[in-house]
DNA sequence: TTATAACAGGGTGTTTTTCCCCTTTTTTAA
DNA sequence: TTAAAAAAGGGGAAAAACACCCTGTTATAA
């Protein structure tokens, strides 16, 4: 039985060192190296003549996060299987991750037993889904059809209005009348079922097109 | 050299796992158990004849959070040492911890030696806190002497700010005239140093007062 | 080529928020 | 017990936010 070789990428280092003990522990698989953030890793791998397996890739990072390292990746080594593995259920970015090119996607509180099969099946497969995020995946099909789709500029507005300027600010800011960022505005009311901009900032942080601290 | 025994507490079961796993590999110690959440700890404490010598505690967890869980379980079991295992490095959490009873807090992306340096100090000398942590403790205590103190009135009213209410509508829900919360929120808007909604908002979210999601 | 959709902007009026200065009542501490 | 704070409330005005309805330009896709 041949040993397949895994990548833990994760900003902690000590939960990076944890799940990489934890991989070690499973008899087919042992861990070439760790990685802080997607940067360290696209360098690490782009230095080493040897390819690993697969990428253990957590999605929140600093520097770069795992859906753009996922990207780039996977469009230079296609060989290599992402697996995500993220605290994160929020449909939205599971649907980029898989969209980036991740094989499968993990939440972390599932059992070792499953992160065994998922490197397992990974390996045997190619890819590896749980029946968690496979439901959450149904529902965001089914669920909503008709998502909120909202446009770059729209996301940028939205950006501001989550400052404590006001709209006459924003305006400057974008090189526009404040009536065309009124529109903005009210076009955005209707999109996220709100009236009021508190309304905004809060489903803005909700999906992350803002982050606090 | 006699074996330790330590209990890991964290809602993700995964990573529970995977630090079992380091903790394990570190030849003084060893995990006895694992548990999901603070409540699962005091039961299966309370149900146990025999108690461990160290609890390596996450602060963020459903059900009963690891604040809470350290106090009862430190007035309880006072023999008990809860190492506080954490990504947050914000001083007030740690303060809080260290309030409850944690007899040290290490933040999640330390190396794996400076866990196995703490769990074995925590044995040595009842106690263990990093350079970093000490840093951010003391720059708590000397940086900003005139901390920001809400009251509770305020901190209940600042959770309806981060609602799509009115003022008014939040006069309502409080039993105030609507003068009154006038007047909540220009406090508010001195103490906090800003001028407008938003700014109520995006601290309060920075500060937990309210969670989004 | 012609809808039609996205984008930028205008007018007008109402509501809400923000600001400043003031009074009364209740609590707290010296 | 008395002075001082804190809490609750008020008036009025200016600024900002919200609502609704409307006019042009570009693209661009049927």
């Amino acid at each position: 039985m041949k040993n397949s070789s895994v990548v833990v990428v994760d900003d902690h280092i000590l939960l990076a060192q944890a799940i990489s003990s934890l991989v070690n522990s499973f008899n087919q698989f042992s861990t070439k190296y760790l990685c802080c953030n997607g940067q360290e890793l696209l360098d690490r791998i782009a230095s080493e003549k040897i390819l690993p397996d697969i990428v253990l890739m957590d999605v929140n990072m600093p520097i770069l996060n795992g859906i753009e390292t996922t990207k780039q990746l996977t469009k230079l080594y296609p060989s290599i299987k992402v697996l995500a593995l993220s605290v994160e259920d929020e449909e939205e970015t599971i649907i980029k991750m898989l969209k980036a090119g991740a094989k499968g996607y993990l939440l972390k509180d599932v059992q070792k037993t499953i992160l065994e099969k998922g490197l397992q099946e990974l390996m045997n497969c190619g890819f590896y889904y749980t029946k968690d995020v496979s439901t959450i995946l149904m529902n965001s099909l089914n669920g909503n059809p008709n998502k909120i789709q909202l446009k770059d500029r729209e996301i940028e507005f939205l950006k501001f209005v989550c400052s404590e300027m006001t709209y006459k600010q924003i305006a400057e800011k974008m090189f526009l009348s404040p009536k065309t960022i009124d529109g903005y505005r009210d076009a955005l009311f209707e999109k996220l079922h709100t009236k009021n901009r508190i309304g905004l900032v809060i489903y803005a942080i909700k999906h992350k097109i803002v982050t606090i601290s």
